[in-house]
DNA sequence: CCTAGTGTATTATTACACTAATACACTTAT
DNA sequence: ATAAGTGTATTAGTGTAATAATACACTAGG
């Protein structure tokens, strides 16, 4: 499930930890109340700091993923199905609103952009 | 028309001044061959240095809106309209490259991005 | 010519994000 | 109690982006 975590990848390694993880759990291969690997443990197997992964779970945790309990561990957080639905459209709002605002600055119709979309969703499902 | 640039807006200043040109472009304020204010005219207006209203037209001339001639000055350059929607048209296609990148990273599917995108949208143009 | 004004290039400076290091506090099971 | 394992907090190092500073090269007009 770690296996593509990549120091050279120019994207933060946290968000690369925490993208697999929220995968895992969307895809129910982390199931409520699993364990997460420990930051210690999962630092080693990456042979990363584990403050790095102590990053990666916050940002989960932000998001109501995932629940940290000092002295015990890193658990999946049990959060009813259409509630996490829910916390998905808001924030695929927010990455709209972002588009478009960028798109305005470069002075793109709001056309252009839902078409280029459409498009290049095409091209990955193929 | 550089009335809105702001130190404080975390927007790099450069950028900021960018899409102010673009967008008096796009709108007709500035004609083809309409010369734009001096590097240090604008440095000096802006109260910010030279180099940083250079990165602006730098960044305008890699898209083409622009040209800058040493020892003359920077013009809106004529591009035929064409050339211009294409040159848009691949911009949004970057965007929504980086928007589906962005969404697949938070286990959101490409479906609800589009569905945002055009809800957003509808908003706007109410 | 030559001077004033233009863009160009190179090099700091600064701020911030990312990663790491290290010491601390809590939990659990023995 | 205690030991091993967990997250927590603070601090430091590293790289990069943004801005600034400064010296250079070209252009146009007198």
């Amino acid at each position: 499930m770690f296996d593509e975590i990549d120091p050279r990848n120019p994207i933060p390694l946290y968000d690369q930890i925490a993208a697999r993880i929220r995968m895992a759990v969307a895809a129910g291969d982390l199931a409520e109340g699993a364990a997460l690997p420990s930051v210690r443990q999962l630092a080693a197997r990456l042979r990363i700091n584990p403050a790095t992964v102590v990053q990666a779970y916050r940002v989960l945790e932000a998001d109501g993923f995932v629940e940290m309990r000092q002295g015990s561990g890193t658990y999946v957080r049990g959060v009813a199905a259409d509630r996490r639905r829910r916390a998905q459209e808001d924030q695929a709002q927010r990455l709209a609103r972002d588009l478009l605002d960028e798109a305005a600055k470069l002075g793109i119709p709001g056309e252009d952009v839902v078409h280029a979309v459409k498009q290049e969703l095409g091209v990955r499902t193929r």
